[in-house]
DNA sequence: TCTCTTATTGTACGATCATTCAACTAATAC
DNA sequence: GTATTAGTTGAATGATCGTACAATAAGAGA
């Protein structure tokens, strides 16, 4: 007594994850937590509700997932860059409107919160921060600014990931009298007066 | 067929829906709205389940009173103080170990998610942030620097509030090598960058 | 055309969700 | 001590949760 008279269209495996992943970044854009939920992610990429476990071990599985398809964003290969290129990359990607779009504010948020309590996110979150935080490290000693250690490169790293995280939910919750581009001017105004000279692209 | 032979006491409304708030509180920071149950909240707070809706008008109305209540800390009067010691006030309070814990994280991760759907948190989002927001922006100004104007000021409140906030999720997120005494002197140091001198108390 | 692989479906299951409400009882007033 | 008030309990309800799984069918290779 099941599956009967619809029809459908069979996809590859790694198409439908990639479509699996997609609605699930729309639910938790749209409800947090309490919308990812089997049925409605499974409404929303139009497909009947077992499916997420034939093409994931479980939910929380295709949650690692999104997580991992949310920061490939920022995972992007920078090397053949110039040091101010690359810081420059950093904020233009981080105000990027395709993938920090405000409809997406909610799932930074869920995840973020996950990421205290979920084994699983927490490995590939502190993963991946730690590399996006080597890289902008080592741009900014790149420079090669004098006076610029590699300490204190560090500490301008961390507030600048500061800003640029906090400037985005002002962004998302206040966005009255505010532009990304507004927002990408701050981060530049930052380094300048950390001594941290560059240009806009 | 109902309530039977356990023992309970009885306490003021008023009391014991503080303890209720309180309660949720250490639910939606253990597991954000996930968490926030009124099973969990109401073995949290050591109380039968149909306690919440007698003393709140419904599970919304009580996530309300949180927000309400997580956010008097950042309210207190300020008047009487000079503008530095109003602004020194808003970083000391905002990195203030009782109210800005880590273990608040999820519960203000939540808050910001719901902000965004639910109409009655934004009201009240929208109304306590104006006014802390135009507190910061009057310091300030109050402070006589030369140069600057009231948009100047707008500006850079927006960027100590969104630098608060980022330095905070950081540190919850990535405490190590990280104080919320450095996370301060940062705030401070921004501030002078800026041209607004201000001594930590 | 036939066979086989496997992507897909949808029901079933037990657990948990928010809310309602009649019954119960602790505390207060008298 | 008695009556009244109102704080508290916990069962009942219908909806929704994640997962398992047997049945079905689409599409590729023969």
């Amino acid at each position: 007594m099941v599956a009967k008279s619809t029809s459908f269209q069979r996809k590859s495996s790694q198409q439908r994850r990639q479509e699996l992943i997609e609605a699930g970044i729309v639910c938790l854009g749209k409800g947090g937590m309490s919308a990812f939920t089997i049925d409605h992610i499974c409404r929303q990429a139009g497909v009947s509700r077992g499916l997420i476990n034939h093409h994931f071990v479980s939910k929380d599985d295709l949650l690692v997932s999104i997580y991992a398809h949310m920061t490939d964003y920022l995972m992007r290969d920078s090397s053949g860059l110039s040091p101010r290129q690359q810081i420059s990359g950093f904020i233009d990607s981080s105000f990027d409107k395709n993938s920090f779009k405000k409809s997406n504010l909610r799932a930074w948020l869920a995840i973020w919160g996950e990421v205290v309590t979920n084994p699983n996110l927490k490995a590939l979150h502190q993963s991946r921060y730690q590399k996006y935080r080597q890289q902008l490290v080592s741009a900014i000693t790149g420079i090669g600014m004098s006076g610029i250690s590699s300490s204190v490169a560090e500490h301008i790293a961390r507030q600048l990931i500061a800003l640029i995280d906090g400037l985005w939910l002002e962004y998302c919750l206040h966005s009255e009298g505010f532009s990304l581009a507004s927002a990408k001017a701050d981060c530049y105004q930052f380094l300048q007066s950390q001594g941290v000279m560059i240009n806009p692209r």
